[in-house]
DNA sequence: CTCGCAATAT
DNA sequence: TATATTGCGA
């Protein structure tokens, strides 16, 4: 029965109702070779499970605390059926541990859960094998003290060490197949979802953002302290230089006798207490002082009113539609370029009239610095600009900005800058961890 | 033990 | 470049 190659090929039913953990779980699980089907509707799994008793050697189910519904139907099958099954769980309460092993199941996970956590289930096949045949050997390989119900909360960083020095034999495979497949480091890609993830928490954590706290509330399978602290060194430093940035950009805006207010992606005190996000761009030669650096991004914005973009929302619209924003990058330029010989079948000459396009982001109550307001032109959502007038004339910079207002009633002006922002998406794949 | 930070490694 | 790791003081 058990193969060389065991526990690989191991078939698992997982279900989570979250689509996002159910295919982290499918993920982590598939690196250990095991073959995985997933489901995120209750019922359908509750049907899965006992009408193919031969297709799944064990079965992973998340309950929520509060599903009365699905813990009625495990309680149902989990006597009934000899596919041993495994609970998922944030409530780490002895008394839902207690409910859930009462009716039959054969380990309770609490949330977060670790790859290493996952590894482990095929102990659980194991020992239903053992009940006919006694195979002492394989009670090391499926230790209780490892992975059962307790340890999710209890993480001691150095029970691997500990338990490879009792036991070497054990221990030298189990390091061997660890490192092959299991606990071969794997780099936590910061996706949009992870750090939407990410950035929620810290939110709703607000000063108590701390990483423990944030990676609970995250609850991502297989992220660790160390990532979310790793992540969160570096999420803080980007806003130390943002809010510097702005600090410089407010001094220069103080001494400016033009009074223009200078923001760039950084400007985090130009979105605060709005719950839009924007940025703009412009292609253009301007006049020197309208040009500010930022992260390789040259960006100018010209504001008659300096104080009113904290105020509301409709204040901050207004100041979209006064907002121009240059981008000199080359780069941008021929992107820009080929977009509209593509797209438009504009002449190339236009692109030595000022181009602008603006982006207006609703994304909750906060500032996202690690997204990219500033699109790239080949991305789908530019496609919006069609609706802004062509016919801007490379007069001066103000004139532009009153083409646009007068071009533009406000609802289509809305309409028009009401961009989805859009980043790649990451494959399946790809989407948590590097290969 | 956790956090935050900086330096350093991958 | 982005993320991980490490070391150290708080």
């Amino acid at each position: 029965m058990l193969t060389g190659m065991f526990p690989e090929g191991l078939r698992v039913l997982v279900f989570d109702e979250d689509l996002q953990n159910l295919h982290s779980l499918e993920k982590h699980l598939q690196d250990f070779r095991y073959e995985v089907t997933t489901c995120h509707e209750g019922a359908e799994a509750m049907r899965l499970l006992p009408n193919h008793l031969n297709k799944f050697d064990i079965a992973i189910v998340e309950a929520q605390n509060s599903a009365a519904d699905i813990f009625r139907l495990i309680s149902e099958i989990a006597s009934e059926i000899d596919v041993p099954i495994i609970i998922i769980s944030k409530d780490d309460s002895v008394q839902s541990v207690i409910n859930w092993i009462k009716i039959g199941v054969c380990d309770y996970l609490i949330k977060p859960i670790r790859p290493e956590d996952l590894r482990l289930i095929f102990k659980h096949v194991v020992k239903k094998m053992r009940v006919g045949r006694m195979v002492e050997s394989e009670d090391k390989a499926a230790p209780e003290k490892s992975s059962s119900v307790g340890d999710s909360t209890i993480r001691n960083p150095n029970k691997r060490t500990r338990s490879m020095l009792i036991d070497g034999q054990v221990d030298e495979k189990d390091q061997d197949h660890v490192r092959d497949s299991t606990t071969k480091k794997r780099r936590v890609v910061w996706d949009k979802d992870l750090k939407k993830k990410f950035l929620d928490a810290v939110e709703y954590l607000g000063p108590e953002a701390v990483p423990k706290k944030i990676l609970e509330r995250m609850n991502v399978v297989g992220l660790t302290r160390e990532n979310v602290a790793s992540h969160l060194q570096k999420h803080r430093m980007l806003l130390n230089k943002q809010k510097n940035q702005n600090e410089k950009d407010e001094n220069r805006c103080l001494l400016s006798q033009q009074g223009g207010m200078y923001s760039g992606e950084g400007s985090s005190k130009f979105y605060r207490g709005s719950n839009i996000q924007f940025s703009t761009q412009h292609i253009s030669n301007i006049p020197q002082p309208f040009i500010h650096h930022h992260d390789g991004v040259s960006v100018a914005v010209s504001t008659r009113n300096l104080h009113h973009h904290q105020t509301s929302d409709f204040t901050c619209i207004k100041n979209v539609e006064e907002s121009l924003i240059y981008n000199e990058e080359d780069a941008e330029v021929s992107n820009l370029a080929s977009f509209f010989t593509q797209n438009e079948g504009m002449s190339l000459s236009h692109l030595h009239e000022p181009v602008m396009a603006t982006t207006m982001l609703s994304n909750g109550n906060q500032l996202f610095p690690n997204q990219q307001p500033m699109m790239s032109f080949h991305e789908p959502s530019i496609l919006h600009t069609h609706s802004f007038p062509s016919s801007l004339t490379p007069t001066s910079f103000l004139d532009q900005k009153e083409t646009s207002m007068m071009t533009n009633e406000s609802e289509g002006l809305q309409q028009w800058l009401l961009i989805e922002q859009e980043q790649p998406n990451l494959t399946d794949e790809n989407r948590f961890f590097e290969k």
